[in-house]
DNA sequence: ATTATCTATAGATCTATAGATAATGC
DNA sequence: ATTATCTATAGATCTATAGATAATGC
């Protein structure tokens, strides 16, 4: 409310970023391109993000904030439950763009000197602590034979995995059920 | 042997196109990038493909010729069974290279008007098929409630997940030990 | 003849910098 | 004063085409 009027304007740029990396990848985005979805020019948009990478860093930013997963940091997180974690997914599933961008990003960033390399080896590692605490609320109904330290990655990898196929053929792959199963595997029950 | 000269010209630069995609992605690779790998300028290398995207689809070829998963079209798909399927996780540990190409495409893949998209359509609908029938052959040993065709897409999200996650950080994520643990999840022992 | 390469170059982009101009906020 | 935008433009790339030249294979 009483925030710099430059301030909506930031957000709408960030959030033409977020699409424009969907759509075509960080390398294959321009400043044009995104400048032009909010009615700028270029060099207009860089009076906010001097440089393409300070604009990349903003969607991570404003990625994290929009994160209702934020395992790790937040403090509601020693609160979630697998559950929730399967309507999340259900949300997901009703936001190709947000998905898409996050995916495509983060394969790119295994990428050479890529500018979001470290972010996404820090929120992978933050995410392994999130989902290790998460699935040792659920011990008692895990499988024997496997700790929630050895099974996080791997419940990490599914929703990943999954999110992949489903952006792929939406029709042949349901992801919501998809992680749902991987729940009754786990012999995670409602 | 009896191959024409060019042809091992065409797979160097194949190979070289590999190398600079794991590296940069299929938007950022450049074909002089990849001509001067091969010690050819940017103009030679199109004599032997004449467009970036040629280069893309032989590269595409060339790794489904590798690809010694070849689920779904090969004769020894039937055979493979779920233990040599690890074994090659063992040795896509040892190939970063090859796994990086394949995450960084396949991701890029869902990006708008990419020409590797149904590529990738195609390619999962066919694992899906040779990992359903797969673990059918583990039937028995599998846990209740779960078919083999609903495990199928959660197992191919288990491989591409932990790809990604030890591509970023191989020290912290052991790739063959979590895709066995997931063997294990299943009920399936050597 | 055909194949393999090269030089030259067109025509698009792309990021980034410099500097002008208009609008807004004390 | 500061903030928001714009025009102009430099300097790199990038893909692709045209056409020359050399080497190879009948």
């Amino acid at each position: 409310m009483t925030r710099a009027r430059g301030a909506d304007r930031r957000e709408s740029i960030v959030r033409a970023a977020f699409d424009v990396i969907a759509e075509r990848g960080y390398r294959g985005t321009s400043l044009a391109a995104v400048a032009e979805r909010v009615g700028l020019t270029q060099q207009g948009l860089m009076h906010y993000f001097p440089t393409k990478e300070d604009l990349l860093t903003a969607v991570l930013e404003t990625r994290d904030q929009w994160d209702l997963l934020h395992f790790g940091h937040s403090p509601d997180t020693s609160a979630m439950t697998v559950n929730q974690l399967a309507d999340l997914v259900d949300y997901n599933a009703t936001r190709p763009g947000i998905v898409q961008t996050y995916t495509v990003l983060s394969a790119d960033s295994v990428t050479e000197d890529h500018p979001a390399r470290s972010y996404f080896q820090d929120r992978y590692a933050r995410v392994r602590v999130g989902m290790t605490q998460m699935l040792e609320r659920h011990r008692d109904e895990l499988p024997p034979g496997l700790t929630p330290e050895q099974l996080a990655p791997i419940a990490i990898a599914v929703l990943d995995g999954l999110q992949l196929q489903w952006l792929l053929s939406p029709d042949e792959v349901d992801m919501p059920t998809g992680f749902r199963n991987f729940l009754t595997l786990l012999g995670i029950k409602e």
